[in-house]
Order: structure tokens, then sequence, then C-alpha cells
DNA sequence: GTAGTGATTTTCT
DNA sequence: GAAAATCACTACA
């Protein structure tokens, strides 16, 4: 998935980024997983076939955008953490007013859901639809690196955390050693 | 430039 | 009633 683009046609237009980085969540023995301790309505999305998308509220302001990668009843999501402005950055700054570099826009789970404009009302959307999907555009492939997840308290030992190591607009630095 | 802390509300126990 | 897969502001170097 990294390297690919995101795109969504908003009601205001269309807007795209590449993604640089990404978590993942997988199944019901990684404590970290929304789905670990059995299905609820908010995780529901995740029990059903890959190729949905998985959108969550947390902190009381923000909203995570996930992809759900496995079959029914077979709870796992890909978090998307930052990615790079590529088309729409108006309608993003519009959404992020506070926000001045461009890199910025994207770089954190929560900015990358109010830069695009997603909430829960767009969680279980169908990703080969044509509101919300991934474009491959086989673009070089990209050096990446990995780390521990961030944010989260338990679970944190696994290193299931990728990104490109080249990218501007990671939501956190790259570490050293860490890089492919 | 880095480090520390308040904001704010849904969701689950 | 407490915690949560976060962000942005403030203080200080």
């Amino acid at each position: 998935m990294l390297g690919k683009y995101l795109v969504y046609n908003s009601p205001a237009g269309r807007m795209s980024a590449r993604i640089v980085e990404i978590e993942a969540y997988i199944g019901q023995d990684d404590p970290a997983c929304h789905a670990a301790r059995g299905k609820t309505d908010r995780n529901a999305p995740m029990f059903g076939p890959g190729g949905f998308s998985y959108v969550y509220f947390i902190y009381g302001m923000y909203n995570c955008l996930n992809f759900v990668t496995e079959k029914r009843k077979h709870p796992a999501a890909l978090l998307l953490r930052a990615a790079e402005p590529k088309e729409g950055i108006d309608l993003m700054r519009l959404n992020s007013p506070r926000i001045r570099a461009t890199n910025e826009l994207l770089n954190g789970p929560g900015k990358l859901c109010r830069s695009f404009g997603l909430t829960t009302v767009h969680t279980a959307l169908d990703l080969t639809g044509n509101q919300l999907y991934l474009e491959d555009r086989n673009e070089p492939s990209v050096s990446f690196g990995y780390s521990p997840r961030i944010g989260i308290r338990v679970g944190a030992d696994l290193p299931w955390r990728f990104f490109d190591s080249d990218s501007k607009a990671l939501s956190r630095p790259v570490e050293a050693g860490k890089t492919k």
C-alpha cells in the first residue's frame, strides 16, 4: 500500500494523496486492535470482508481512517497515518486552516481525516466504488522503514508501522537504523 | 528548535 | 465513569 494513491471524490471536489505511512492492526490476538475484545457497533466493519473503509472517532475530536484487509470474520485493518497531498490541496487547506505547510496537511491520522473531511459517516464504504478508493500509479518502489506503532499503550512492542523513509510528510521523524 | 500539557466526546465497562 | 490507534498551543532553550 505504501506509495499508492488515496482518492476521495468529496462533495466539494476531488482530492488525492500518496500514502507514505501505515500501521497494521491484525485480528483478535493483537491487544491494540479494536477488534481484540470482540465485535462492537464501532468496529463492525473490520469483521466484514476486506476492501471496505473503517473510520472511528477518537479523543473527542479526531477521526482515523482504516482499510479493512481480511475476509469475513477475520478482523484486520491498516491504519492510514500519513500521506503527501497531490490533488485538491486547496480543499484540504479549507478543512485545516491552521496548517501552513503543505506536507503537514496529512502527516498524522487525525489530520488526514480532517483535511479530507472524513468522519464516521464514511465508515464501511466500499473501496471499489467511485467515492473513496486506491489507485496504483506504478511509481518506482519506495525505500521503506519500520518501527513500533505509535499512540497506543498495549502491543506497542510490535514493529507494525511502515513508512516511506524518503517522504517529508511522516507523522514522526525517521529513526536511525530503521530503514531498509 | 524541543518538551510538556489541555482540549473534548464517543465508546465501552 | 474512565480511557482512547491525537493534535496544537504554550513555554523555554
